[in-house]
RNA sequence: CGCGGGGUGGAGCAGUUCGGUAGCUCGCCGGGCUCAUAACCCGGAGGUCGUAGGUUCAAAUCCUGCCCCCGCAA
């Protein structure tokens, strides 16, 4: 079976690598085009490029899939497109360019979380579950039958770069099990339910304002939604002037923190003991800083950033 | 030439404006107190102040070049 491959970031590339090492006739790659990275602006291939132009793929560089790319593809003659991550649609010319269509990878359990932030969307919105889905692309928004699908539970504390580590190697699983099925033409796939393609919510992209801490939520949700934007694009806060990266933080449960009452609880404002450091939050609750970054430094632990703060000043974040 | 912050014992910082004895909070090592301790007390080791040159009696500090790290923006 000729298979086409779409992708663009680190966990499409992984994927690609996978499928070739298990023997995988992937004729073609499609990524997006160098693109600058970085402040000193390099223009850099993509992870799915530079894996692809390693195994001797061919390597098609389009941001649309346009008339070009799309005859380009076509020369192939692929029988089945593969997409993981790739970042851009694909309209009907080119889903019915290959025989059997597109499958995608997508890292939810479908038809939850559908869109551009399913692992994000799923640690923000603290769920306890999450999974990875393959499902046959159509010109809706991650609205096709799915093909398979498996759970996971997502680990206390699992920042959305980890989650997103597991899901792309539970991903390459369920696809190297998926793959041989359809080739030879046993796929049964599922009809989303359209009721909850109605119902549920999207998971949009993050941008950076979205990113912002809001101290005034109850300490659970900020630590939910500091794990979701770990890595990217990463919750911030302001400490006077100057933004400061929240990487990583525990919500203290009630106990720990009736023990630790403190007179001031206005949200945002910052305590700290021998040997941990506390930001208040709405309700009263608190949360335990663990890894911080203020601008222009390196990432560092909440307890050397204490260490180094002006001692006569309070610090305070809002 | 996109804007900006930074490089000082192992960690995080102050000191630079106005040149003159290497400082703070920790960590580490040793000793003490204690039933005991991550607590407290005493002592100690550890730094070519990113780098190269310049000015000076004297440079972490002033001048010039270079290297490296990072935030924002894209």
């Amino acid at each position: 079976m000729r298979i086409v491959f779409a992708g663009t970031p680190v966990n499409a590339a992984q994927t690609l690598q996978a499928m070739h090492q298990s023997g995988l006739n992937v004729v073609a790659v499609l990524t997006r085009t160098d693109a600058p990275i970085g402040r000193k602006r390099v223009e850099t291939p993509s992870a799915v490029a530079a894996v692809a132009a390693q195994l001797n793929i061919p390597v098609i560089k389009a941001n649309r899939v346009d008339q070009d790319a799309l005859s380009q593809i076509s020369s192939f003659k692929p029988d089945l497109g593969v997409i993981v991550a790739y970042g851009a649609l694909l309209k009907s010319d080119a889903l019915s360019l290959p025989p059997k269509g597109w499958v995608n990878i997508h890292y939810s359990l479908l038809p939850k979380w559908r869109g551009a932030s399913p692992v994000q969307s799923a640690i923000l919105h603290g769920d306890k579950e999450t999974g990875v889905s393959i499902f046959q692309l159509d010109s809706g928004m991650d609205t096709g039958a799915v093909h398979s699908s498996v759970p996971t539970l997502i680990e206390p504390g699992e920042t959305a770069g980890v989650l997103l580590g597991r899901l792309t190697n539970l991903g390459i699983s369920l696809l190297l099990e998926t793959l041989p099925r359809i080739e030879a033409g046993l796929a049964s796939t599922k009809e989303q339910d359209p009721g909850l393609l109605e119902s549920l919510p999207t998971a949009a992209k993050i941008d950076r304002t979205a990113a912002r801490l809001d101290w005034s939520k109850e300490a659970q949700l900020v630590e939910c939604h500091i794990l979701a934007m770990n890595p990217e694009p990463m919750a911030w806060t302001n400490l006077d002037e100057n933004p400061i990266r929240i990487i990583d933080a525990r919500a203290l449960g009630q106990t720990d923190w009736a023990s630790l009452a403190e007179t001031d609880s206005e949200p945002g404002s910052i305590t700290s003991t021998k040997d941990r450091v506390l930001v208040h939050c709405g309700g009263g609750t608190l949360l335990e800083l663990k890894e911080v970054q203020p601008a222009g430094k390196n990432p560092m632990s909440a307890n050397d950033w204490v260490r180094g703060l002006n001692q006569q000043q309070k610090a305070q974040f809002h």
